[in-house]
DNA sequence: GACAAAGTGGAGCATCGCTCCGGATACTAA
DNA sequence: TTAGTATCCGGAGCGATGCTCCACTTTGTC
């Protein structure tokens, strides 16, 4: 993480100039294709956003999940990122798991489809599960953790299961103003305080 | 509900005797083979499953939300009456309210895909969605209303929103027994639960 | 400039949703 | 019983999509 230019990936290091190329053309057709169709949008749609040939995309990212997780990598990145600081920022360790919980469910409502994608049952996108599970879940984890130490909320809580929960909440959360995500994870973390009587 | 052949409904009254006998023929099929491939599955397999063309299915079930509801229609009409039932047997409106939604749960996860395709955003079970809404979204109205009313939980919280969570907390909820939405479920009742101090 | 490795594009196959229409079937009237 | 007709049925067929395969092109190197 030294520049810019060095953000780019070893999968393109190393390969010929016009594959390098490709590849970004790539990912910023997907970027711009997923806004507007979300990110079941066809390959072809996305292949001829971005001027290649379909074989191209999947040489370049085998399985769909591969495009997704690319294209939104920095703000995964961010995301992931951002607990530590939160910790440290925060008044508290709840108030810093309210607001990174805040950042995780404003990255997944503002991608059309994504949310949905995530939980998917069909396994297209288990990739893109997984690289979810490594980056986030031990940033969740330690902020969970670090709320049950304080004494802000009560222990046992499987963290893979409140990320996937606080996912599931987002599903179809678009053009529907009767149902609104964040509400319902507002009382899941109410149920999540420890009752300061008992 | 006099008796059991009478549980053909209106759609197949005055019709002849053949289409009646392949409505039912497609249902059997239909629930058949829901239960493997989930309610997703390929209407020619449901077609060859019950030994006709693919046309006689649309032709009884316009959509595919037409036929899950009709597959599902018996458990769902079970779980709206279970309502009021459950009003007056349980010990308290909140008890009645968390039975309730157990039932409801117990319905979704035993069906496979059956929570996914209730919040897709795509509309093909826009019909199915308008069925549970028409059915359901009543009974849980007055459940929460009775809780609120005798104290139980904080008033505010919005019948349709808190359907659709807990429906979409139930998607993709199979094979994965790192995931069990009931916990969820609980702590989001808990914090529904009006803080008794204030 | 020639050569091999690497990369590319789109035709092609399979699957699925949905429609369309020639033919089969069940009721009815004589 | 036998036509006659309204109703119903089956599956071929079309368009969309995922994904693969291979002849052709481009790049980097000697």
């Amino acid at each position: 993480m030294t520049t810019d230019s060095s953000a780019e990936e070893s999968p393109s290091r190393g390969k010929r100039a016009d594959a390098q190329r490709n590849r970004q053309t790539v990912l910023a057709a997907a970027a711009e294709v997923f806004v507007t169709s979300g990110v079941d949008a066809p390959i072809r749609q996305i292949a001829a956003q971005a001027g290649v040939g379909m074989a191209t995309i999947y040489r370049h990212f085998p399985t769909r999940a591969d495009l997704v997780t690319a294209v939104y990598r920095h703000q995964i990145e961010a995301c992931a990122e951002a607990g530590p600081n939160l910790l440290a920022s925060a008044g508290s360790p709840l108030d810093a798991l309210r607001q990174w919980i805040d950042l995780f469910v404003d990255f997944l409502v503002t991608k059309h489809g994504l949310a949905d994608a995530l939980q998917s049952d069909n396994d297209r996108f288990a990739a893109l599960h997984a690289y979810f599970l490594d980056r986030l879940l031990p940033v969740c984890t330690q902020l969970l953790d670090a709320a049950v130490e304080a004494d802000d909320i009560r222990p046992g809580t499987q963290p893979y299961e409140l990320m996937r929960g606080i996912g599931n909440l987002c599903i179809g959360s678009d053009n529907d103003p009767r149902y609104n995500p964040r509400r319902l994870i507002t009382l899941l973390l109410q149920g999540l305080q420890r009752p300061h009587g008992s």
